[in-house]
DNA sequence: ATAGGGTTAG
């Protein structure tokens, strides 16, 4: 706290604020400066809502604000998104003087960009005579994260014909953040170049912005080879790859270089990292890890963070326990649930095919006063086809826009399809498509082709399959739906093109892997995998599954499932053998929890049904799309083909 | 003037 202070500031000024005012007392000080000191002291405890009614009290009481005063005003309405009150400040600015100070300036520049408004923050920097680099600065970084990058570089350009004016490291960063798609990757590999001719790339900052822009690019190993050549990291470079890996599903990539963070001296995690770290154990199932995270987050006081709160109801309803998932959200202080929070409870729902509660939820949400985004919509949306409540979701549908004023975009159009579609209405999803204001993309059709495959329905199946294709013609997922469409019509010559098309395109369908946490380690299982240290018993165990199914069990649909063995010729499917494996080696009475990264095959969803009702256990299987759970012969999901 | 962050069907 600053030891400056100003007679006039008096109680009744203090009643209203809660950071301590400068005391009163012999200043000796100009006594505008005692205010400014205040102001950045509240700035720094990042009370920005509070420093704007300072200032108010300021000019109330008959002072004038200066050149220190208004960038700190600035950057507080740049960080609550008021540009209004930005503007009054910038009318301020201009009473003050005919030309800004270059702090002033550069604040202004980039308060509205900030508020996304980059063409009166390109008004402000065309205003004054003679730009310095701290405007340049703010104008590029201005441009770059409206992504106007053209205009970003037009910049930078004309600040190197400049010869008044220098770049320096944080005009890199500028440019650097702008890039932020696979197809600026040769424009950033340029400016990687340039700023390492300018000696800026050993600049760890910039350093790191060049490995986040890696990441966003896409090329995660390329951002690794740079992660490996800093010398000294600091915490962002480790929490730059870890949810750069996370962001690009290497969920093990992720634990393994957080294992290592975690030896360095000096380098502790904060929440940046425990959520890259979270998002992890979401996708990989991995529920140990996670709790051992939320210990971490405990520990560390990291309680109130609503970011991290969020992940951990992900986590949890992705890993299988919907219970601690509720508990989490529950615990959670009313006025911090946001939309985000109630669509992780909501999705979690979904996701093991409780369609009722999911939306209930949503009711609830919406009663409580929190206004629901697009993404939440495709949550709840999907709920309510897992479950098949199809009437409630096109009630949902319908009130999207009506109600709630949202345009629904091709990811909903995909959820009504969807929707429509496994409730057999295949006629009606094929009318929505056609009527969509928006252009259908892949998962429209990808939808309208599941269903299909549901309802047997080839003709159409061909239809929605040429769409898909046109429009992914690399998504694996959708030549297998076809062929197994083919594969249920006992189409032989189908199932043949298919695999013609994707030998031609070069493309092989992922080997299917299921796996477990035991003991706190992940157990891995390919399909026909013989490499288990385990593998024997495994084999062994399955055989005698596979007799006693064979005894209650008279098998009428052969056929189906059968066309992903003839595409990858595998062997014993890999959820068999993570079953047997979890059989082998846990007590009778707990629950045995699977992961799976494709879909569950027919055949094997029967077996597992079968067994559970043999050995009296409850199998939680986790699946590309949706949980399963088995109980007594018996499982969870409706609409299981 | 400044690098890292939560929720999303098929």
């Amino acid at each position: 706290m600053s030891n400056t202070c100003h007679e006039s500031m008096t109680d009744e000024h203090r009643r209203h604020f809660t950071v301590t005012p400068p005391n009163l007392g012999e200043s000796k000080h100009n006594p505008t400066t005692a205010w400014n000191c205040y102001l950045r002291e509240l700035s720094k405890q990042k009370k920005y809502q509070e420093a704007l009614t300072v200032y108010r009290h300021m000019l109330r009481s008959s002072f004038f604000p200066n050149t220190f005063t208004f960038p700190v005003l600035l950057k507080s309405c740049a960080l609550l998104s008021l540009p209004l009150t930005g503007s009054q400040l910038h009318a301020h600015v201009i009473r003050t003087g005919s030309q800004p100070d270059p702090y002033t300036h550069s604040s202004l520049i980039s308060m509205y960009s900030k508020s996304s408004l980059p063409h009166f923050a390109r008004k402000v920097f065309d205003e004054q005579s003679l730009n310095l680099t701290i405007s340049y600065n703010a104008m590029i970084s201005g441009y770059s994260s409206n992504s106007i990058f053209p205009e970003a570089v037009n910049i930078f350009r004309e600040m190197r014909r400049e010869m008044r004016v220098s770049v320096n490291s944080v005009t890199m960063l500028g440019l650097v953040s702008g890039i932020t798609l696979p197809n600026h990757l040769n424009i950033g590999a340029c400016l990687h170049a340039c700023a390492f001719t300018l000696g800026f790339d050993s600049d760890l900052s910039v350093a790191n912005s060049f490995l986040t822009m890696y990441v966003k690019c896409g090329e995660v190993e390329y951002a690794r080879q740079l992660f490996d050549e800093i010398p000294v990291k600091d915490l962002i470079t480790w929490n730059a790859m870890i949810s750069g890996y996370a962001q690009n599903g290497h969920a093990r990539r992720v634990l393994e270089i957080y294992n290592e963070m975690k030896k360095v001296n000096g380098v502790k995690p904060d929440p940046v990292t425990l959520l890259g770290v979270l998002c992890s154990c979401a996708n990989l199932g991995a529920q140990g890890i996670g709790r051992e995270v939320e210990r971490k987050i405990e520990q560390f006081g990291f309680h109130s963070n609503s970011f991290l709160m969020n992940a951990l109801i992900n986590m949890y309803a992705r890993c299988g326990n919907l219970v601690r998932a509720r508990e989490v959200f529950d615990c959670m202080d009313e006025k911090k649930k946001s939309v985000v929070s109630w669509t992780a409870i909501i999705g979690g729902y979904g996701i093991h095919g409780e369609g009722e509660i999911a939306v209930e939820l949503f009711d609830e949400m919406v009663r409580s006063g929190v206004r629901p985004d697009r993404t939440v919509f495709v949550t709840v949306l999907s709920a309510c086809s897992h479950a098949g409540l199809t009437e409630k979701g096109l009630e949902y549908f319908d009130e999207m826009e009506r109600k709630f004023g949202l345009q629904p975009g091709p990811e909903h159009y995909s959820c009504l399809v969807d929707l429509l579609g496994r409730a057999g209405r295949l006629k009606e999803a094929m009318n929505q498509i056609e009527s969509m204001k928006v252009k259908p993309d892949g998962a429209v059709w990808g939808a309208l082709l599941g269903a299909c495959k549901i309802h047997r329905n080839v003709e159409l199946a061909e239809v929605a399959f040429q769409h898909v294709i046109e429009l992914e013609p690399t998504n694996i997922g959708y030549y297998v739906l076809l062929s197994n469409v083919y594969s249920d019509a006992k189409n032989l010559d189908g199932i043949l093109r298919v695999r013609v098309m994707m030998r031609d395109r070069k493309l092989r369908k992922d080997p299917g892997i299921s796996y477990l946490e035991y003991k706190g380690k992940m157990h891995l299982f390919y399909s026909g995998d013989t490499n288990h240290p385990q593998s024997k018993e495994i084999y062994r165990m399955l055989g005698e599954l596979e007799n006693l199914v064979k005894e209650i069990h008279q098998p009428d649909h052969k056929c189906q499932g059968r066309s992903e063995e003839q595409l990858t010729g595998a062997g014993v499917h890999s959820e068999k053998l993570a079953i047997a494996f979890g059989l082998l080696n846990t007590r009778s009475g707990t629950d045995i929890t699977v992961m799976k990264n494709l879909r569950v095959c027919v055949d094997c969803h029967v077996f597992i049904k079968l067994v559970s009702k043999i050995v009296d256990r409850q199998f939680i299987v986790r699946d590309a799309t949706r949980f399963h759970h088995f109980r007594n012969g018996v499982c969870s999901c409706k609409d299981y083909w």
